[in-house]
DNA sequence: CTAATTTAAGACAAGTAAGTCTGAATAAAC
DNA sequence: GTTTATTCAGACTTACTTGTCTTAAATTAG
């Protein structure tokens, strides 16, 4: 049971945010990402792909081929991510599960998630993956880089 | 793609908030739940199976037979019922599924994403379902009960 | 005791998410 | 042009969640 985002979605996070630490435009290979994060091989390559068709990543074939970023890493913002790959139903689905549930007929808890919603939503908005990939070189948290 | 709670569970609160607007004891049958709140019979028999097993409901076979609560609907909140169906990883995993994200090891997002899970903690524990019932008697959240 | 009604239990089916495998297309390097 | 390394694409498998069906067990009412 995965926790709020998809398996696929984490694994989208975390992929980017590698790919931050690189310098802009290089290319790295699904194989040095599936070695450092240990994500299957050609399930990572199937998001990639995804990520690449929505205009996140770039990709090139052959020998020096690989992934890189789309776009600057300052651009783009983890919800970019999970947009791209879960969509925006944890925006507007009833936390409850009540199908009738609506901003004119709210459950007991609509309100109260309606501010816990909005909390994530602008974590996500507001954190990018260069900001992501600062924090990763911490010693804090290794996750080493070549 | 269910948002954050399964669906499982998603049906579970539903019921049980359903149960708190009977009287207390009274016995309400898997058919009239199924009816009234659009849940898979068999699917809702299994879950209210587990809740009794948890010892949140009570049940009683034979005519007349059914679920009520198994305690006081004030002493049941929100959590017991999501901890009881789909547990408590949410409380504990990495929003980023860093698996070696921890306190001493943390991600770009941990401590505000712990800010965040723990104001969907405390929605949860400060929420029981006699609360609920009452709002959902209020005319702005129209679930009939006959 | 019998009939009717309900939960309990388990096998099964369908749907969705996750992961694997193989071959084609592309591009670099020699 | 051949070789090699890579992404691209699709079929396939596996696992998990959701939903269905059938029968057994329990309990009430007559």
């Amino acid at each position: 049971m995965s926790i709020i985002f998809s398996r696929q979605c984490e694994y989208a996070l975390q992929a980017t945010s590698y790919l931050a630490l690189k310098p802009a435009g290089k290319m790295t290979t699904i194989k040095e990402l599936t070695k450092k994060l240990n994500i299957p091989y050609h399930f990572l390559g199937k998001i990639l792909q995804n990520l690449t068709y929505k205009g996140l990543l770039n990709s090139q074939k052959g020998p020096t081929g690989g992934f890189s970023l789309g776009m600057p890493a300052q651009e783009i913002t983890l919800y970019h991510i999970v947009d791209a790959i879960d969509g925006n139903d944890f925006m507007t689905k009833c936390v409850m599960g009540f199908p009738e549930c609506t901003g004119k007929n709210p459950c007991a808890v609509h309100e109260k998630w309606g501010g816990l919603r909005d909390g994530i939503y602008s974590m996500l908005v507001n954190k990018n993956i260069a900001q992501i990939a600062k924090e990763m070189k911490k010693p804090e948290f290794r996750l080493l880089v070549d």
